[in-house]
DNA sequence: ATTCACTATTCCACCTTTTGCAATAATGCC
DNA sequence: GGCATTATTGCAAAAGGTGGAATAGTGAAT
């Protein structure tokens, strides 16, 4: 006999000044409300119905509880039931990290089309260019380009592969000359997209040939349009997504270097806190943001 | 596992960021505390907590949940707190009713002097002249003045005897003669203070003799008060309580008629709603009044 | 007055649920 | 790679809740 079911039966009687009434309006027996109110009159020590066979009324201390404790146990109903119309339609608020090179990208059209489609979601949205953990950040959705995690401490889920490149401004190719094989990158400057901790480490393959190559000189920087700014001044060669250099490439103040070497793929995923059940705002996101990624392939 | 209580437990579980730390606190088991936690998050539907063995999180629908609903579960303890100490300490409401009588004389003292002693009690105090129904009424206390109730659904205590006696204006006398036996009012005018419903019979005693009299043309009213104006005005012979004709009988408006004759004694008395035990206030409030009465004899 | 219908309560056997202990699986730290 | 700690689960014992029938009490109708 719970406590918070006591108070509810205890309302109910309370206003239907009947025993066998509030027993039919709650399914139960009238043995059960009656042992459900006694209970609670001796939990609280107080006795908050004046019963007689042919008429039920309150106590003024009962009238009292009823008066005070009738909102606290709706708004208690109310809560639950908000609660699991937040779970179950798409609605409330989606907590979203992302890098910053994506931000300022596919993710102002991502987030504004999918609130067309479902304005009850509110978003919001952190930038932040490392690999974050997801519980300890509160976040509900994190957007990363990175190889798959390995952690089984969350939930990914693969979007798309993200193409690399090496690219570097053509006024540092005349300058530093263009690298033809892999083995001469260890002669120029590198400008890593990276947390950029330990030597840059390159694996670099044409088909089934593959070369590790360790960078020269290093410039690192953990946020991708920074690591572009810097190749379009002519700082080395950097090691860069497609989509953020695709537009430098365009009007040709990047130029793609050893265009037959390509590095690992890495993958736009989403990763999640460890949900047994992804809660349908997550889930309807996630399906939106493959398909748009996929039909748009800003990649 | 109660509703209320699996809450309670979920909060501390979200305080405290660990279920054997919220165990600890609530001097539970740790494997009750995971029951209670799966068990409400089986009933919302809805996944509260990220656990792992070495770090437990609220997920945003957890942290919703836990934001909102801790002040209505703080509220309920709170109105149940409050709810004790209105019964044991002395404080709260008394709706008292009195027949009118009293309310103008004895109530106004007593209740000043009790409020002066428990600050904390309010008094709602209603005037009827009748006998009322005080759960029908909404009352805590009833002071009736009238042969002890044999109500079963009532309790009742009593205070004193409240003597009465027969008086008339000395003007009525001296116009209709002083009655000098009990069969001598049949030729009197009478006035009845009391429902009034029916012929009006008085039970006079004198030592062990007793005579019971049919009145004669009888006038009636059920305030007390009104019934001495009456008498005073010279309408005939008035049955009365001592308390209410003491003045007059001073002041000589008013002369007692068959001094040697008694009728039986009405009493002074507590009714109460059929409490299993007593509130706090309302017995405090009692004793207080049985010593007043008993000390001040106002009857 | 007495019967009658209805109500709140109690009794009792049955059964679901809960509880605590021990064992298990998982995780972060040394 | 252990080690200590943590959340969880299995299991048997215990507790508590459940409904149906019986009981006592009440107000109204006969």
């Amino acid at each position: 006999m719970g406590d918070l079911e006591s108070i509810k039966v205890f309302l109910a009687v309370a206003e239907q000044r009947s025993f066998v009434a509030a027993a039919r309006a709650l399914s139960m027996t009238p043995p059960s409300v009656t042992r459900s109110v006694n209970a609670l009159e001796a939990r609280l020590g107080v006795q908050l119905l004046l019963r007689t066979t042919r008429q039920v009324s309150l106590t003024s201390a009962g009238a009292a509880y009823a008066l005070r404790v009738a909102p606290l146990v709706q708004g208690l109903d109310d809560a639950t039931e908000d609660l699991r119309d937040g779970q179950s339609q798409t609605a409330g608020l989606i907590r979203i990290n992302a890098p910053m090179s994506m931000g300022e990208r596919v993710l102002p059209d991502v987030i504004s089309q999918f609130r067309t489609l479902h304005p009850r979601v509110s978003v919001a949205l952190t930038l932040t260019d490392r690999l974050i953990d997801v519980v300890a950040e509160q976040t509900d959705l994190a957007i990363r380009i990175s190889e798959p995690p390995r952690d089984k401490l969350t939930i990914w889920r693969k979007i798309c592969r993200v193409p690399r490149l090496l690219v570097a401004a053509p006024r540092y190719l005349d300058a530093q000359g263009t690298p033809a094989a892999p083995e001469d990158l260890l002669h120029h400057t590198c400008i890593a997209y990276d947390a950029g901790a330990g030597p840059e480490v390159w694996d670099l393959a044409a088909g089934a040939t593959r070369r590790r190559i360790t960078a020269g000189r290093v410039l690192s920087s953990n946020n991708g349009d920074l690591t572009a700014r810097l190749a379009v001044n002519g700082e080395g060669i950097a090691l860069l997504p497609r989509f953020i250099v695709a537009e430098a490439l365009a009007t040709g103040r990047l130029r793609a270097v050893l265009p037959g070497w390509s590095p690992p793929e890495l993958w736009l995923t989403l990763t999640y806190p460890p949900y047994d059940r992804l809660p349908t705002r997550l889930a309807t996101f996630s399906d939106f943001f493959e398909t748009y990624v996929t039909e748009t392939r800003p990649m």
